[in-house]
DNA sequence: CTTGGCACTCCAGCTTGCAGAGTGCTAAAG
DNA sequence: CTTTAGCACTCTGCAAGCTGGAGTGCCAAG
């Protein structure tokens, strides 16, 4: 079942040329292209092998070959060679990434530089926070009537805001007193345990306290109910996709963007991606979805102080050019992770905040 | 050049007709059509008529006649009549409007319902609030050596956070003392006029509160000198123009889809919109931008306490069903003017204004 | 195992032919 | 002067048939 070398410089070679032309490879083609002194004919024998083994097939009788899904597969798993990115895009994507914003903007400069430079899709997962970000800040502005914004400040500088309902009203002193009672008691610690922490706090309640801590207890609680967030999901440069020629039926290309827009099956594989470290890559139907049948995803965990948060990567036909995209989401992946963990660290390189 | 009254007719059945089915409409359907009684030869010379106007014309030699965009301008101006929209429908738009939100999920959900109606993509331009709106809150968090983060909330709810790099460290109750000091001083004033008053608070400042006050200056400073935040503008649905027959060219809608990601034009167009009151049409080239070329747009203002902060609309194909489009955009305003302003009010009324 | 040769297959593009739909014009009728 | 019937004409869309090019599979010879 192994491939012998010849074998594998052919796949290689007919890969590589599908990849860059688009279209069938037959064996004249092939045997000049792969710099092996070989015959057409022997090169047809080879792909008879191939072809048994699942690796390459004709589209019809006399067309040349083209990979299949497990093609791929073996091509990205044995055969490809990683290119290092290119120094100007290395650039753009420092740029772009290694400078003073808050996680938001970040998260989505680098989807859209993702998408720019691989002339794809770009994703982003954002942050898991809610059980692993520690508590920073939290601020309670009164809007009108038991109307209640409430301000979040997670560890890693990330704001969320919410309305919620009061059970009565409450003076802006009061809303000040609760604020600081809960900056000073949970400052830094894990959300999850703040979580915790407050299903039991309000009984052993001193009554010297109570009532301020009432307040901020069922304020906090009913701002930290939330559900996950919708829009976990940052998604850039979608039209890129729409240049590609395999997508142009406009049917599988609104199934893909209805994808877009639901997130959910996307999510779903970002998350398995978590789990892995490095680059992990699903070629079309090996991700389960419909949707993505001719399309490959290239995805990367990305990590604040050494710890897995989230995963970013981008999302374009199966014949895209793995060689540049793969190392082009690595290191953003890195330079991410670099970006949101150095500022926690409170350095940074450059001054200027833009 | 006026249009006699069986012109009139005749241009109206055409038009509801081509809408309906999208394909060109011959004389032997019209006569029937219109309720008329007529026989074709006398529908074709009325049609000669309105093609000599610019009012219709034909695809081809021996194909049925079509509006032009004249057409259509004549057809919502004068022909017209709006279609009051379904109770259930309605119902929809005020399941997901009027309810407790903040303004940032307000218009996100709007659009969104807007799109899903029409099954056109929704626009919402975000609130001009900058100069308009008054102050209510702001709050400095120290992030990591001299990074602040700055949380500035504005009275209708909004929260605004940005990252600015500061001349120095501050201990955080330096920072709440610059806060308490900016809040008191600020509070209720419009965004225009802080901005004003801080160009000239740092001479005046008494020698006791000098340090707060020049810290707090500074800070609402550099945080204010943002230029226009990049997504004023929200686009929802837009994969729904994919099942448009008249995009089904890949071309025109990566044209389309790169005026959303852009939004320059949309905004500038919304822009027009915000200076009439009641629903605008544009109508194809109407708009002067060629992306929009076989497109309409119909768009309403929305208010805030009775003033105009911003526009809302639907963009699709000029053949759209425009008598139901424009009821829809036009209570969706103003259910998101009542919805803006309710907040703002404190109550909302249960039952639908309008 | 490799190679040249040959028959075979399939596609893409082109032309042809035809049915259907709808117009424009003309001449007659109201 | 307006409306109508009739007829010739034009254009599209579709199916059928043809041709050249590209590429394969197989066989027999090196």
């Amino acid at each position: 079942m192994a491939l012998n070398p010849r074998a594998e410089i052919l796949l290689k070679t007919l890969i590589e040329r599908y990849i860059a032309e688009g279209q069938p490879v037959g064996s004249r083609t092939l045997a000049r292209q792969a710099g092996l002194e070989l015959s057409p004919a022997t090169v047809r024998n080879v792909m008879s092998d191939l072809e048994e083994m699942g690796l390459v097939r004709s589209p019809h009788t006399s067309a040349g070959r083209v990979p299949t899904e497990r093609g791929y597969r073996v091509f990205v798993d044995t055969l490809l060679q990683v290119k290092p990115l290119h120094a100007n895009e290395l650039h753009k994507l420092e740029q772009e990434i290694l400078t003073n914003q808050d996680p938001q903007h970040l998260i989505e400069n680098a989807s859209q530089v993702l998408s720019e430079i691989c002339k794809l899709a770009g994703l982003v997962m954002a942050p898991r926070r809610e059980e692993q970000l520690a508590f920073r800040h939290i601020d309670f502005v009164n809007l009108s009537g038991r109307r209640i914004l409430v301000i979040l400040v997670t560890q890693d500088g990330q704001v969320h805001n919410r309305i919620i309902q009061a059970d009565r009203e409450y003076s802006p002193s009061e809303l000040v007193q609760a604020a600081n009672y809960f900056n000073e008691t949970y400052a830094g610690i894990s959300m999850s345990e703040v979580k915790l922490s407050l299903l039991g706090e309000i009984q052993q309640a001193s009554d010297d306290m109570q009532r301020v801590m009432h307040l901020a207890v069922n304020m906090a609680r009913s701002a930290l109910a939330e559900e996950e967030p919708p829009d976990e999901l940052v998604v850039s440069g979608e039209s890129n996709l729409m240049d590609v020629p395999e997508l142009g039926d406009v049917r599988k290309l609104r199934r893909l963007f209805d994808a877009f827009t639901t997130k959910r099956d996307l999510l779903h594989l970002l998350d398995q991606s978590m789990r892995t470290s490095g680059v992990k890559i699903f070629i079309g139907t090996e991700s389960g979805y419909d949707a993505l049948a001719e399309c490959s995803l290239v995805t990367a965990p990305y990590s604040v102080d050494g710890r897995v948060v989230g995963t970013l990567g981008v999302i374009g036909p199966t014949r895209m050019a793995y060689e540049q995209v793969i190392s082009i989401v690595d290191i953003t992946a890195r330079l991410l992770s670099g970006a949101l963990s150095g500022s926690e660290r409170g350095g940074r390189l450059e001054s200027n905040d833009r």
